[in-house]
DNA sequence: GCCGTTTTCGGCCCGACTGTTTTCAGTCG
């Protein structure tokens, strides 16, 4: 088996878990921890560096041994520390770990007293009623156990303790907000967390409230907050936080702070944690603190009542919460170095969208002036090719229809234009699924993979790169086919899909819908690096469809881009310039 | 286990909540 980058940071986490759970030094714990974080962001694949003889330990938190470590999952496929730690312990004995409440400690106790080495172990003990007598234990601790338990046993059937797509999450967070919002003496509610980091997948929910009574205030919104009509159970409910988990949803988090530490409660928990570390690792070499109240010089805060001033502190930009995750931004702000990232206000259009044609539910005119009301200039017509029968996809006959009718649309429209495209297939020898001939008449193509994802990843590399030789490709389509929580990216060499993209002057779509996110942050850093632009682009099927551009923006955003580094940041003019090959 | 224009050894973020605790450890965010 090949150990992609997923794989070695997989391994790497078990190996934390493993250290963890048999009470091993902390910091060598975090140590595997940033590790798997490191090789994870990375858009290379580590096994390519091996493969090169690239050194590895200059890689932040990548030190001598475990750049040998890595080295031995790239040559042999697994580690032997980890294969040496599954021999000495138990099978079932890191799922202890998932049992809210338990960590290394305690199940170092309950191993130890009561011989849990599995879930179904730790079951037994609670129903025995045996683990309210153990040292650190009580009735209460034990009762608590038994609902985590019986939580987890649910959420095991129904996934509900899986991370969620953000779309998914913002559907429970905005509603739950706007009840914080409605809560007497909050001035303030605010998203924070992955959600507000525009993470893919969410797995809990944050938010930070602002209150202006500091005496009943905050028990008053405690008390809202526990008492919201979706709240299934409350897992505990403090002064300033509390947590909740919410029916056939995610659990939430929120925090109460007064105005004047706002920023700095926002910003411990927007996160990421790697980026809260970090910080404040950086803020003891200068001799300040900082936590959720500010910024401190011995007793004194010195700032910290909104973000921007907590980072100017530090002489630092403000860092947009999408790039707060470790992979250079704090020192890029140091520098002012820090990307003007591209936003909503800086797209003047989309370039891939379905109509009734094929798969799409409007048509044509509706699909123009759902474009126009959202202020583009430009909305490229792009639907399927034959080869996605149960899209109903064009022949060459149906899409020159089709192209005549572009134009004939567009010459009774004013305020916007539709482009001739087409979402062609590639198919598996890399040719395109529609005829030179026809293909010519186009204003663009976006050319995907739809079929044959297991091909091994050089082929599959291959078929990509030669399809990208056809002078009429334009923009490659959900670069890795991913879908997020329901199929894997197909194994492909995306180092070598982004280099052939820039040889040859095409783009790379970022698929916009939520449930793609394709390319992803990490790969779209590596196609800015390579000067390749990222078309950010909706698929949309229906005029609402356009709305989901918001998704990939917030992806792109996590990748660095800049509204220069986007190909529909461009005017028509400009980009039909591009378009030229 | 990593890291270093103040260190190659001795640090590694800081605080809320819970429960069991006569003063705090464990877990979590
Ligand atoms: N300083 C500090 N902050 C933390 C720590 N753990 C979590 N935080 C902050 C940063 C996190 O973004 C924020 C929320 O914690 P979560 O566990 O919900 O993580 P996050 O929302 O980033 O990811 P998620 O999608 O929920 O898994 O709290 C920590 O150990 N130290
Ligand atoms: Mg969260
Ligand atoms: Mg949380
Ligand atoms: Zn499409």
């Amino acid at each position: 088996m090949p150990a992609h980058n997923a794989d070695i940071a997989r391994i790497f986490r078990n190996v934390a878990e493993y250290l963890e759970i048999n009470g091993a030094n902390a910091f060598r714990v975090r140590a595997y921890e940033n590790a798997a974080r490191t090789v994870e962001s990375m858009a290379r694949d580590v096994a390519d560096m091996v493969a090169a003889d690239e050194d590895l330990s200059g890689l932040p938190g990548i030190g001598e041994d475990l750049a040998k470590k890595i080295r031995e999952i790239v040559d042999t496929g697994s580690l032997p520390l980890l294969e040496k730690l599954r021999a000495e312990n138990p099978p079932g004995l890191l799922e202890l770990l998932r049992v809210e409440g338990l960590g290394p400690k305690r199940v170092g106790i309950l191993r130890e007293k009561l011989g849990v080495e599995s879930l179904d172990d730790l079951r037994k003990a609670v129903d025995s009623g045996a683990v309210r007598d153990l040292e650190g234990f009580g009735e209460k601790s034990e009762a608590k156990i038994g609902r985590a338990l019986s939580a987890l046993e649910k959420g095991r059937v129904t996934h509900e303790m899986s991370r969620m797509r953000l779309d998914e999450a913002e559907g429970f967070a905005l509603p739950l907000l706007d009840h914080i919002r409605a809560v007497e003496g909050v001035v303030r509610a605010e998203p924070a967390g992955s959600l507000r980091r525009r993470k893919e997948t969410v797995g809990d929910l944050d938010m930070v409230a602002v209150c202006d009574d500091p005496e009943k205030g905050p028990a008053r919104v405690m008390d809202a907050f526990a008492a919201y009509d979706r709240v299934e159970e409350v897992v505990s409910k403090g002064e300033t936080r509390a947590t909740v988990r919410l029916r056939n949803g995610p659990s939430a988090d929120l925090r109460v702070v007064p105005a004047e530490s706002f920023g700095a409660a926002l910003h411990y928990l927007t996160g990421s944690k790697a980026h809260n570390v970090r910080l404040r690792g950086m803020a003891e070499d200068q001799g300040c603190k900082v936590n959720e109240y500010g910024v401190f010089r011995g007793e004194e805060r010195v700032a910290g009542e909104t973000e921007e001033d907590l980072y100017a502190f530090f002489g630092m930009d403000f860092i947009p919460p999408e790039l707060r995750e470790d992979t250079g931004e704090l020192e890029a702000a140091r520098k002012h170095r820090l990307p003007a990232l591209v936003t909503l206000a800086d797209m003047r259009g989309d370039l891939h969208a379905h109509t009734d044609a094929s798969d799409g539910r409007a048509g044509l005119e509706e699909m123009a002036e759902a474009a126009r009301s959202r202020g583009y200039d430009y909305l490229a017509i792009t639907d399927h090719s034959q080869a996605v029968t149960v899209a109903h996809g064009l022949d060459a006959d149906r899409l020159a229809a089709l192209i005549d009718a572009v134009d004939r649309v567009n010459d009774g429209l004013s305020g916007i234009t539709l482009l001739k495209g087409c979402e062609v297939d590639i198919l598996e020898d890399g040719s395109l699924d529609l005829p030179d001939s026809i293909l010519k008449r186009l204003d663009l193509t976006v050319c995907s993979v739809h079929s044959r994802f297991g091909l091994p990843r050089d082929a599959q590399t291959e078929r990509i790169v030669r399809a990208m030789d056809n002078p009429h490709f334009t923009i490659l389509g959900h670069p890795t086919g991913r879908l997020i929580g329901k199929r894997e990216p197909y194994a492909v060499n995306m180092e070598r899909v982004i280099a052939a993209a820039a040889e040859r002057g095409v783009f790379l779509e970022l698929n916009a819908h939520p449930e793609r996110l394709d390319l992803d942050d990490r790969h779209c850093r590596a196609a800015k690096e390579a000067g390749v632009l990222v078309a950010v682009s909706t698929d949309a099927h229906s005029p609402g469809g356009l709305d989901t551009m918001r998704f990939g923006l917030g992806q792109a955003r996590r990748g660095w881009l800049e509204a220069k580094d986007v190909l529909n940041t461009r005017s028509l003019r400009e980009l039909k310039k591009l378009l030229k090959r």
